[in-house]
This record gives C-alpha cells, structure tokens and sequence, in this order.
DNA sequence: GTGTATATACCGACTGGTTGGTATGTCGTC
DNA sequence: GACGACATACCAACCAGTCGGTATATACAC
C-alpha cells in the first residue's frame, strides 16, 4: 500500500473537517492535526488557506465523480429509470451514515464563501454545476421519449442537485438524515410523473 | 419616528451581514459597525457571539413571519391555490432583488454550526421547521382534495422548504439568481401535479 | 424639590489567546 | 549538490470578550 502524500491527506482531511465544521471555523492547525502533517507541509503544497479551499474543490469532485461513474445504474437501458436509480444511489448514500458524511463540501463551502471569495465560490460551482452536467443526457433522452419538449434537460439536472443541497440544509436544520431520504423521494415522485408519456399534447 | 435600541439594531444588522458573509467570518466589531453601536453594546445586550446568533435566528423569524402572514395569497377560497401562490410569491421575492438578500439566515447559519453549535443549529431549526409548519393546514387541505391520502402534509411542506433552500445554495454556487427562480418553477410544477385530483385509486 | 440609591443602557481602551502566514533548517534522492 | 518534501520556531494581526467608567431614568425618603 503506497502512503498518500501530505497534499492528498490534506484534501481528503479538508473534505471531513470542513463539512462537519464549515470552512471559516476550520484552522489550518485543525487540518494539519486531522491530516497528521505539519504546518510547514500544508504551506509548501498550497500558497493560503483559500488556495486549499479552490483545491479541495477540485478534489471533492475528483473524489466524487468515480463514485458515480462506477455506479450499477448505468448498466439499464431506459433513460428514465437511469435517472431515477441515481435518485435511488443518493438516497441509499445518505441512509447509511452519520449526517456530516453524506452532505457536500461544496454546497458546504459555497454558502460562506460567495460573496467574499469569488475563486471558491466559481470553484464550488463547478464542482456542483458540474456533476449536474453528467445527469443531462440521461434526462434529455427521458424527457424526449416522453415527449415532454417544452421542459429544460439542464434546468431539470440543476433542480435535482438544488433539491439534493436544500435536502443536506433540511436534514441539519432539523437534526434528522430521514428528512434527507423523504425528499428524495418528493424528487423521485416529481420525476416519474414528468418520465411519464405526455398525452396532453 | 421611534430610535430602535441597540439590541434591534444588532439584531437586523446581523441579518444582512451574516447572510453575506457567514456566521464565522462575520466578526463582532463587523456587527457593531453595520449597526453603528459600540462592543460595549454588543456584550450588553449579548452574553457572546454565540447567544446573539440564537437571538438573531429568533428574530429573523420575528422579521418574516409577518411578511408571509401580510401577504394576500391567504384570500383565496382553495387551498390548493393558495399553496401554489405562497411558491409564487416567494419566486417574486427572489427575482427582484440581489442575492444576499433573498437568501435565508437560518438556512446559512446552519450549514456552518449544525455539528459545533448545538443551541444556534436549534434555533435555526426552529426558524425553518416553524415556517414549514405554518404550511401544513393548506397543503393538508389541498392533498385532502386531491384525495392523496398517502402523502404526508408535513413531509410535503418540509419538501417545500428544503426545495427553497437548494434553489438559495444553487443560486449562489451559479451566482445566477435566475436558477433559483427555475428551480420555483419545478416546485409549482410538482405541486399542481399532486393537487391534481387522484383518478388513480 | 432635593438628595440618595439603584438599575439600565451604553462607551471604548485594553488583553490574552488564536490564526494565517513566514523564515529557516533538515533529510532523502536523483 | 541541487531540489523537492517536509519539519520547527516564530511573528504580527486579529478577535472575542473584559472592565472601569459615564449618562440617564426611576424610586423613595426627607
């Protein structure tokens, strides 16, 4: 087994510690400690604090996306329920593990960050805009096959990740990950009428 | 015209700055100078910067309530209606004015301080949940019409809620305030679908 | 109506611990 | 022996919170 560097163990620290604590109230000591690297390591590998920040942006989507990527849902052949089993994969996420590990950095980082640190903000929107990138085609061909031409396939992607992130606010809100998977289920119920052949028309 | 004491003052200057910045990166010298009191002030009126931030969620809800009490969506005589109205005018809410500031307070605050301050996570809870609760006698109302027996009323309106709360961090992740209104429309949509007489069953 | 007591609201200089960041040194390796 | 990858010691700025003090109002006694 080949030991990560400091870098790396900063980034995987950084996406523990900041989801649980936010990022402002996170030190760069309380990353050094839960990376078990020195200060020194942290200030050779990034410039500044927020330098680390834009870095482990990055890192959460390196991080995130294989996971996604490698998931079963793929392998079915309807467009419509690929998008809804990756409901059903984030659902599934969020039901096995303690609160703070199944939330999302950047949604995390983004609402601390927007209007004073304009590099994490774009970098937290790339990581969430960019994943919401990944559900478009799957959700343009559902929507095609229901013939529903008037509804946007982005602008659905966007709504699906939007729910996610007010999920994730609700569930700390109220102290309570079930609040989490009762939401996914109002976005599975909403997408499976839209999936649903338009006779209207 | 009546002088607001330090206290109130405080307490709105909070609101506007917190939803900016924050919670942790807004300092106390940061509020006394928004609100133009002096930190003898502050720590007259507060016992920390923690109790203010619970004092704060308390008045954020003390500061909307009356906002959605006043508004003239209650008139109509269907409750249905009435639901998809209150989704419309928070949609109104949110197009004409700058982002910081159709945002929530509590939903901002709980992100950074659900897993380190317990009573300000409380307090934010409280904020939100009790908003949703205001909800629920129309949305059971109008699922009672629809003869939707199997849903819940309270899960709905928490649904509303964290839906509102997502379009807030995508909004800001995109810093795009339109993507917030998008995900408004998405909700009317899902809403008008469950409203919809069951013919189903 | 004057003096005394007490309470509340507020002021602003000060402090001690914390924090992001730096300067310099060490060690392995190519 | 130069360079990358760390470690250690240190610093200046900052920040939550303190503390002694002032101003004003109310209450009661004489």
């Amino acid at each position: 087994m080949i030991q990560p560097d400091a870098r790396t163990k900063l980034l995987d620290a950084a996406i523990d510690v900041i989801r649980a604590q936010g990022y402002c109230a996170t030190t760069v000591d309380d990353l050094c400690r839960a990376a078990g690297v020195t200060k020194g390591a942290f200030f050779h590998h990034f410039t500044s604090k927020d330098a680390m920040a834009v870095a482990a942006a990055q890192h959460w989507t390196d991080v995130t996306a294989p996971l996604f990527e490698a998931a079963p849902y793929h392998a079915d052949p309807d467009p419509a329920r690929r998008v809804l089993a990756y409901v059903a994969f984030r659902k599934a996420m969020l039901t096995d593990r303690p609160l703070p590990e199944f939330t999302c950095l950047a949604g995390t980082m983004v609402q601390e960050t927007y209007d004073t640190h304009p590099e994490i903000r774009e970098a937290c929107g790339a990581s969430i805009l960019g994943h919401a990138r990944t559900l478009i085609p799957d959700i343009q061909a559902a929507l095609d096959a229901a013939g529903r031409t008037t509804l946007s396939a982005r602008s659905l992607a966007i709504f699906t990740q939007s729910t996610l992130q007010g999920a994730f606010v609700l569930a700390k809100a109220g102290g309570d990950p079930t609040i989490a998977a009762d939401c996914c289920d109002h976005l599975t119920r909403y997408l499976e009428q839209l999936f649903i052949k338009d006779t209207a028309q």
